[in-house]
DNA sequence: TATGAATGAGGGTTCATTCAT
DNA sequence: AATGAATGAACCCTCATTCAT
């Protein structure tokens, strides 16, 4: 056994420069990405302009995604999932009234897990829709149903307890999350030319309020 | 009066068929242009697509708009300026409760005049916001601020009456035009991948009922 | 009719400069590939290469063929089959022996209609069967088994009429047309490196003299 | 005599398997490089192509060869001496008539050493002798010219001792070598498009037929 | 006014070659 | 000796824009 060989072995367990470098690009490639796509829409963004921001060449995005369109994909499906995962977890969670786990779904979507980036996504789908149909069918129906769906259960839970009035479910969801993406979107299109921007909080607890009032159960008289 | 305007007002008194053409030709090119960006969004519309849906050839739209950017541009500036006018007559008539008005508001931009086609601006403002920021800002500034504007006087004017709880009309604003909005981005992005998608009418039915619950006056006790 | 509509008519006609250029621009085009394919190959040619020879820039050989393998396999079809016809023309009159018409055939192939440059098309076919399986198709079942029939068929006319010994014409046709090929792809090859070229008739007068002999009815005993 | 001569020397010696992987090694790489050039032609086959069918990597290659071009002249060379050194022997040998020799002349060529991937090379240089002129030097001075010199040399014995009628023997030599090269070609190019291959064989026989005929010294009358 | 042939800069993608490991 | 991640020059193709007719 040569030193050598030694050497070799212990790469497997504790990986070089180079393969922690092989492994972390993908991530790397796609935060440049989704930084670039947000100030320049897709279109309007060069591979070249990917490469810079993440110090490599242009070449190299290749070695890790086909084309810009699945550099495209890939930034959108590795950031959204997580997103929901986290929903998914309020949801279950029994914790405090119908109410609160509202609030704290409002609460999670506007970070979005401290990571105000990932803002765009939204509005990058919504303007390439049209030219990714496969993408926008991906969302619509694995992002946003199931977004729309836990809100609807948890508005469900809420009226099955009384804490609101009867109304229609997947309707009230889609109104409940409105202005959260709403508010993303505002921000990715006016971030550049807002005078004084509304901090998102103020704005979302507005909607909080004026929402949980309008779906509370009639009081008894 | 210069020699050209009296040829021009020759040619309003008795338009010839080609003269007639020759007058219309800015607004069949923006229509040509409205749909074509609708379809393919901005980047991907080619100046030939838009030539051959008005029937002319690439050249004559030089004629009238100096770019492509321009004629994005005018087709904003000539189409939201309109649907702003129609909210300004709401907003002035004095007629019924100022929660019948916010009713008229929603019916007069969830039908944006009968031309559904425009609900795809919006779409192509957030989505080009990053490469046209003049565009972006006039946008903001000169339809949305003024469309907010005319919102939160009358929620102002609701709070005045006693027919709403008092809060802030900026933000209320935001968040009653939010839904109508966003249905518009919606029926844009996913009209192609929507399985049975929701009419917007019983949507934002259901915003205003529950809105304007949420905003109502505490009734006394 | 005015002096305007005049003039259009007489375009009609009698062609502008333009439409004249429109109309010669094709062949033009595929007079700069030929040259440029038989210098450096298919996969070497740059379109550039192509453009800067017919004096128009790149973006002009897309108005009339849609890529470089269209312009290529344009350049088969439209030189060999005029090439093709002329043979078609010999086989088909009945002037002189059956040999009389051989030879003709081999002068006719040799000159290639006072069109040197035609050999090349040959040796690009065989360097490019492999990339393109269809022009390969093409070349195989409409220039070269149609111009093996022709001169198959004038072997079994000169067998029937006593001037041939009886062999099979198939083969035979090939074993005759092969000089001819290899003539041109000679020439396309080594022209550059070769130092004291044979001259192609004094070649082809040997082959159609050894050939004939070769194949001449056995004398009586 | 350097150390490190010794040390080969020793290899060869005791080669270890390692060890005689190395020396095999450029070996192995040209017949992939074969290989793939034979199906896709020298542009359109990639480093890494070679590399993966010959089992290494790409970086392997450029230990044996400096560049692309150098693993294409390295297989022209290493494949086609051997060859020529075969009908050296068969000329050289003086059994049979010069009629006989010649018949195993084409035996030899026909099969090239029992490697009928051989065929493909001179479609290779045929395609790529533009882009090559040295390689076209070399083949067509070390290779076409020391072959056709062996034939012709043979023919003129043949007609010395009065099989042969007087001809010019550099010329005839060209036509009797020619069915034999195009038949390579033929092969290389249409395999994949021809419906019923005419076995080489058969062909060449005929071949032979014709021209022995056709170059026969004419009876005495 | 209208046309559409022509332009040429620009960008996505490929791949021979290099070099740190 | 061998690897394969990284590079960057090269090239096909697109399309906004121009301009002779």
């Amino acid at each position: 056994m040569t030193v050598r060989s030694v050497i070799m072995n212990a790469m497997d367990a504790a990986p070089t420069k180079r393969r922690r470098r092989k492994q972390a690009r993908p991530a790397e490639l796609l935060a440049a990405a989704l930084d670039t796509f947000r100030e320049k829409g897709f279109a309007a963004t060069r591979m070249e302009d990917i490469a810079a921001r993440a110090g490599v060449s242009k070449g190299t995005i290749y070695l890790y995604y086909p084309s810009k369109q699945a550099v495209f994909e890939a930034l959108v499906r590795e950031n959204l999932l997580p997103s929901l995962a986290r929903l998914e977890a309020i949801r279950q969670s029994t914790e405090g009234s119908c109410a609160d786990r509202l609030r704290r779904f409002v609460a999670s979507l506007a970070t979005t897990a401290g990571e105000p980036r990932l803002f765009a996504i939204p509005k990058l789908i919504l303007a390439e829709a049209g030219n990714f149909p496969e993408l926008a069918r991906f969302y619509r129906h694995e992002v946003v149903a199931r977004g729309l769906a836990l809100v609807s259960a948890l508005l469900e839970e809420g009226m099955a307890r009384g804490e609101f009035r009867r109304l229609d479910p997947d309707l009230a969801a889609r109104l409940f999350i409105g202005p959260v993406i709403l508010t993303a979107l505002w921000q990715s299109a006016f971030a550049a030319v807002e005078d004084a921007p509304t901090p998102p909080p103020v704005l979302l607890d507005l909607h909080l309020d004026i929402f949980l009032r309008g779906i509370a159960a009639e009081p008894a008289r």
